[in-house]
DNA sequence: TAGGCCATCTGGTCCT
DNA sequence: AGGACCAGATGGCCTA
């Protein structure tokens, strides 16, 4: 049995360590689970609720940067697959627009046993012992061109299913360096899913923004002119509704719901 | 050298 | 029956 899985079920004795974020120092937020202890994220962490940027809902508004490039991480290593260190942790940098690459996906080796005509980047291997084990126990229950056939079957199966994991790397940020190697696939599988529960956390929390603008904005004073959708631009109406009480009150402190911070006004 | 990751083969199971 | 899917086994490559 493979050493991890991929959901901490088990809070038993022995924290978890999750494959991507093994043996790693301090891995970002989003990768680890909101507050588990265990890295990665937890499947009982409710996106809407209290997920890695709960900190940024209550309180401080700040830029939500998912992939800070920490230029003191380790360097990458050349040759080597992408760090797991460096990958959950610190690795990542927001590359902007991910092009998603998706579709055109080649057509797989017809059956061809050896990747002959497969411009596949890894060696073929493994024969030895499968043509021992072919002519040992294949040979009983199918002939040797039936299982030939299944194995090349499988085969182009497995290169679509990597092909898919290579198009879903494309578009989760991490360092697509030529210098630093792939993810591998489960840190791919892990990474992507907490990269799409932070994007769920953070349009969550738009939204719950959103929605209080709205309802501030009109005791506010604000009137969007017509055909002027507020939505876009939360953060904007916010700072506008606290100047206005700033302003309007001598620089007096805000009696509003907004506690804390008064002092360091924006 | 150990451990991680991967590709491949193989047999079993399920589905169409 | 044939194909898809799955998991175990095996061996190679690479890094710490």
């Amino acid at each position: 049995m493979k050493s991890f899985e991929c959901e901490s079920s088990s809070e038993g004795d022995e924290p978890t360590i999750h494959p991507i974020s093994r043996g790693i120092a301090d891995p970002p937020q989003w990768l680890r689970g909101s507050a588990s202890t265990t890295w990665g994220w937890h499947s009982s962490c409710a996106p809407a609720n209290d997920g890695p940027s709960s900190s940024a809902s209550a309180g401080v508004e700040q830029p939500f940067v998912p992939f800070s490039h920490n230029s003191n991480e380790e360097s990458p290593v050349p040759g080597r697959r992408t760090p797991l260190g460096t990958v959950g942790l610190g690795g990542f940098y927001f590359q902007g627009v991910c092009a998603p690459n998706l579709g055109a996906v080649p057509a797989s080796d017809e059956n061809s046993p050896e990747p002959g005509g497969s411009n596949r980047s890894q060696p073929s291997r493994a024969l030895p012992h499968s043509q021992n084990v072919l002519q040992n126990k294949g040979k009983g229950r199918q002939g040797k061109a039936v299982r030939l056939n299944i194995n090349a079957r499988e085969r182009r199966r497995m290169h679509d299913l990597n092909d898919a994991l290579d198009e879903l790397r494309s578009v989760i940020p991490y360092a697509h360096s030529p210098s630093v190697r792939k993810l591998s696939k489960i840190a791919t599988l892990l990474l992507a899913k907490n990269y799409i529960l932070m994007q769920a956390n953070a349009l969550d929390e738009l939204r719950r923004l959103v929605a209080y603008l709205q309802g501030t904005a009109t005791t506010t004073g604000i009137v969007p002119p017509p055909g002027f959708d507020l939505d876009g631009f939360p953060a904007a109406a916010k700072f506008l509704q606290q100047h206005h009480n700033i302003s309007s009150e001598g620089g007096g402190n805000n009696d509003g719901n907004n506690t804390g911070n008064s002092g360091t006004a924006l």
